[in-house]
DNA sequence: TTGTAAGCGTTATCAC
DNA sequence: GTGATAACGCTTACAA
């Protein structure tokens, strides 16, 4: 059984001070001097006795929990798939741990937002939310907005006054199809990384469209199609794409996860990549220069985005400045065989 | 700006009642009478005012932080293609979600895990540990084992009596292996998953070399490599391994993640899998099904994993016999065609 | 420079 | 059944 809990209140006895002066010294307290002495007196007492702070009682009295929450709006079984998250894991805990803050990760499925953000926030279990994948159809972002509550989206939300992290999707998009244009293909496919509810799946819905009609080529709906996060929803919308006749010489998968979905069904009906369908991913995510063929995408800096959206909420919750509250980073494409180059045979 | 905070006693006035009973009605304490009438007046006053109760008070009066914490004992980079770890999240998220408790996600690294875990501990800022993937050199482990603190093992640690929940990673291993022979493959290598200070690095090596040695193999060391949990070690690997002479027929990778790396490898040297070279992965990533040509693999029940792990810990915080206190979970081998089977042309 | 005392918002232990 | 009152362990004016 764990020894008896060690208190501010032991740490003062032993080094025969106040627990205040205890405090003062341990949170390092500028505004007040304090005798080198004294100081080195309660350091050394409260490493003798293993003492930490109870984070109940800091969050209490300090009305900070020290943790951030990092908010899924896709349901769990989404998640396992997500190759996007784990990137962006990375850099977020690497900045929050290195600031002393924690990271809580929570999932909010869709028409519990409201409710489930509000009891988070109102409950002060969180000192700041960062939300990923926002949704048009996302009330709690609302609530949170209008309680002025510190939070960072990763993504975007036209119409809010939220800080956000994102890339332009839309433009990015419009890489990967002129890509395609350059390369001569003139009927090009659509499969969305999601619904269109995410407002991600939307905006690079609207760059595909947009290119193409810039490129003064018909829309055909036949050919677009929606993925739903995972490689098993872009094999069978692959799937159905190619049922379409005549069929696209080219497909824009604005998901690699989905993508890689998709090039099973075109392997399985026959086809090559890129010599019978052209493919264009989007995410860079680790594996896609792995796949065969490698996947030519557009590359998503996952790495920055968290730390950047870290960086924002970070500075919100600590009522810094912030000098610009919507970031935009850049994308670039990143050509592989999947498109064309030197395929072997 | 948000409105005054609402706290119990705002709920007590309301109800014309006392902060007691307000407790009382919204924790639903059973042992105590409280007529239906005055309930009704408290959850209603509760509702009218949006009133959610503090979680750090809460947390300091129940002892309880309602807060899990998951512990990756990988150093950040190596999240970033971590397919495994989505799938565990998945798992524990939903299942946690369920009984009202939060998960919070900390990378410690090695080295530091003494001091991190019983920061986290002390602190109370968790009720419970869940440590995945853990290592030989794990002094934190030990720390927590002797304070008794509730922690469940997603791995396994020999000769420690830690809750732990697992596969038999010796007879999983055994089966790809098996695999192998079975097809008439007599030069084997293996790449492993991650370095053998991991426990399950080590316990598949040993299910290799095993299995060799009962159907009376030699064991050649230098057919023995060591991936880094992601793909770009296992394509370094394999690219040491085909400079080994002679070549051997088959290889063991016992990660999906770090396969996908060799298959590329594997592909640059101009050899085809299954025919020069066959390939076992493990894991069963959601991906692993996708990759050309599918990859045979070790299928580690990874939800299971998950929902096992956090269902035992959520007995150890609730202070309920724990009836199993290891688990070890079944694998089967998928086959696929990365090994044999029907490869077209 | 240090100590005293009053919160922070709950829950838990008693009397009533 | 309900209501004072004391923890819970820390921070922070304010006083000394």
């Amino acid at each position: 059984m764990a020894t008896k809990r060690v208190t501010s209140l032991d740490v003062a006895k032993r080094a025969e001070v106040s627990r205040t002066t205890v405090s003062l010294v341990l949170n390092n307290v500028q505004s007040i001097q304090i005798s080198e002495e004294t100081r080195q007196r309660v350091i050394e007492a409260a490493h003798d006795l293993g003492y930490v702070p109870n984070a109940a009682a800091q969050a209490l009295a300090k009305r900070q929990a020290q943790i951030i929450g990092l908010i899924l709006t896709r349901s769990p079984h989404h998640i396992t798939s997500d190759a996007f998250l784990t990137q962006i894991l990375d850099g977020l805990i690497g900045f929050f741990q290195q600031h002393g803050l924690h990271l809580l990760i929570e999932i909010v499925e869709p028409h519990h937002q409201k409710e489930a953000y509000l009891q988070l926030v109102r409950a002060k279990h969180i000192d700041g939310v960062l939300l990923s994948g926002p949704r048009f159809d996302d009330e709690g972002l609302r609530a949170l907005e209008e309680n002025n509550f510190p939070t960072v989206l990763i993504g975007q939300m036209s119409g809010s006054s939220l800080c956000s992290v994102d890339v332009d999707n839309c433009a990015a998009a419009k890489l990967a199809v002129d890509h395609l244009l350059q390369l001569g293909h003139k009927r090009i496919a659509f499969v969305a990384n999601a619904p269109l509810d995410f407002t991600a799946a939307s905006e690079r819905l609207r760059g595909y469209r947009e290119c193409l009609e810039s490129a003064g080529l018909p829309f055909d709906d036949r050919l677009v199609l929606y993925g739903d996060f995972d490689p098993q929803s872009g094999y069978i919308q692959m799937g159905n794409l190619l049922a379409v006749r005549p069929l696209p010489s080219a497909v824009f998968v604005a998901s690699d996860v989905v993508a890689i979905g998709a090039m099973l069904a075109i392997r399985e009906h026959g086809l090559r990549i890129p010599q019978d369908i052209a493919l264009v991913g989007f995410d860079n995510v680790p594996f896609s220069r792995y796949v065969d063929p490698p996947l030519t995408t557009v590359h998503l800096p996952a790495h920055e985005l968290a730390r950047r959206s870290g960086e924002m909420l970070y500075q919100l919750i600590r009522q810094e400045p912030v000098p610009l509250r919507q970031i935009l980073l850049d994308t670039h494409l990143v050509v592989r065989q999947s498109t064309g180059t030197c395929r072997s045979e």
